[in-house]
RNA sequence: GGAAGAGUGGCCGAGUGGUUUAAGGCACCAGUCUUGAAAACUGGCGAGGGGGCAACCCCUCCGUGAGUUCGAAUCUCACCUCUUCCGCCA
């Protein structure tokens, strides 16, 4: 949610802004609806205090034992007149919500201008293609060779957009995860979080997903409104939510591991070859919670983290920022991190790194108290993939094929692997 | 799944229809005292919305939502969460 009193004092400035990303803001609807919101909520006032005096007057005359009839008679018409005014009150605060709700973040001053991806800004690029005296081949390819990758089983269990994996592919994808989570918990400093793959709406709209994006998700049947999670980003931010955190306590970071549950609605016909996109997929987020004046400097080293993990999985990548027109709709500034991909001769992204300053925060009160005014203040939420796991599999599929079709273990995940070298057809 | 109990400010906690303007305590902030600190004492101290040039004033918030009432933290209903016990269970 934008700051409602930078909408109400400069709507032409925030109007601006919104238009660098290609939404349009109705500012004739917002500042009538406002102007409506206002004059209710004065008349409300006025009949409740009314209301309330009148109820302190009987309270003392009853005190006192005098008849109070005559009192009660006066104000006969007050109750029904302050209902209607009420729920004229709750009409308009709710469509001002509703409103409200389905703006767009704000942009960062530094975000590039463009319509979409074709106008993203590389910022970095690290690593050298490697060169194949073969013709690579793509991770559907390898993966079915070796047996290890299965999509005809995972339509016949499921649908399309599954995967079955097995043997030491399965371990692989298992041993980047837990490659990720040490690196980021031994070396960068991240406290580990387990956390619920079910959450409820209220949740999801704190960090953005609904009301506009019911569409993207799964809900479960049953008595309880709940929908899986699309991103660890759900079920980790909201444990600021309603929470006020001192300052000495900020900036926290978090990591966890889920699978990620999306309906990909809309996204027919794209990526619809192996694992590039998928219902389900493994992710290691990276989560941030900041004070206001670090969050740009937490947000270049979330980025720089998840860098980190492609680095030592020695994958080629480079780093994008998002332009106005391709930037998600909480964001107020993005880094994609784009992996090589040899299959596809071409960067894929595989982190998506951001900043939502205080736009999930106020939607879900998560706050920090500012010593130098005192006050609670919304405070800056970030989070980022470090890395998605299942794209991440891919990425090593690809770049570390053998002509023979096997797969050589990166260096950094023999380890997890029982000291495999080479994954083969088994 | 069954039974009983509970949910009040940053935290603990009193409050069972009307001077509640939510007692009291802890924590925190300022001051007095002190070489300094601690203790003690004094004062301050919730969030959101609105009106007014201002001093200041008004409205809302006691788990959530509906209801009863002139008036609800308090009564009624539904739901949520937690605790204890029973049952079942990885």
């Amino acid at each position: 949610m934008l700051d409602p009193k930078l909408l109400r004092s400069d709507p032409a400035a925030v109007a601006a802004n919104l238009a660098r990303r290609g939404f349009k803001l109705d500012v004739e609807r917002l500042s009538a609806l406002e102007e409506s919101r206002k004059k209710w909520q004065m008349r409300v006032d006025e009949l409740r205090n009314e209301r309330n005096l009148h109820a302190k007057t009987v309270g003392k005359a009853k005190a006192q034992g005098q008849d109070i009839a005559p009192l009660l008679q006066q104000v006969e018409s007050l109750g029904a007149d302050l209902s209607k005014v009420e729920s004229e009150l709750a009409g308009v605060q709710s469509a001002l919500d509703e409103l409200l709700l389905g703006l767009p973040n704000m942009l960062h001053e530094s975000v590039p201008e463009g319509h979409d991806e074709s106008a993203n800004a590389e910022i970095r690029r690290w690593g050298e293609p490697r060169k194949f005296d073969f013709k690579p081949r793509d991770h559907v390819e390898l993966g079915e060779k070796l047996g290890q990758m299965d999509f005809a089983a995972a339509g016949k269990i499921s649908g399309a957009r599954f995967s079955v994996l097995s043997g030491p592919l399965a371990r692989l994808q298992r041993a980047l995860i837990q490659f990720m989570l040490d690196l980021h918990t031994g070396e960068h400093g991240y406290r580990e979080l387990y956390v619920p793959y079910l959450v409820n709406a209220q949740s999801l709209t704190g960090t953005g997903q609904l009301p506009k994006f019911e569409a993207d998700l799964f809900a479960v049947k049953g008595e309880s409104e709940l929908y899986l999670i699309p991103t660890a980003e759900v079920p980790v931010t909201n444990l600021v939510r309603d929470t006020i955190v001192e300052a000495d306590k900020l900036p926290l970071r978090y990591v966890a591991h889920t699978p990620c549950f999306r309906s990909e609605a809309g996204s027919y016909g794209k990526d619809t070859r192996g694992m590039i996109r998928q219902h389900q997929f493994e992710k290691v987020e990276l989560v941030h919670l900041a004070r206001p004046q670090d969050s740009y400097a937490e947000h270049e080293l979330l980025t720089r983290n998840a860098e980190e993990v492609l680095k030592r999985l020695n994958l080629p990548y480079r780093a994008v920022a998002l332009c106005g027109g391709d930037i998600g709709f909480g964001s107020a500034k993005t880094y994609d991190l784009e992996v090589w991909l040899p299959g596809q001769q071409a960067y894929r992204e595989i982190s998506s790194c951001s900043n939502f300053e205080a736009f999930q925060a106020r939607r879900m009160q998560a706050r920090w108290r500012n010593p130098d005014t005192g006050k609670p203040e919304p405070l800056h939420t970030l989070n980022g993939s470090g890395i998605a796991a299942g794209r991440a599999l891919v990425a090593v599929l690809e770049n570390y094929q053998q002509a023979d079709g096997s797969i050589s273990v990166p260096e950094a995940l023999r380890g997890y692997m029982g000291g495999l070298e080479s994954i083969t057809a088994a």
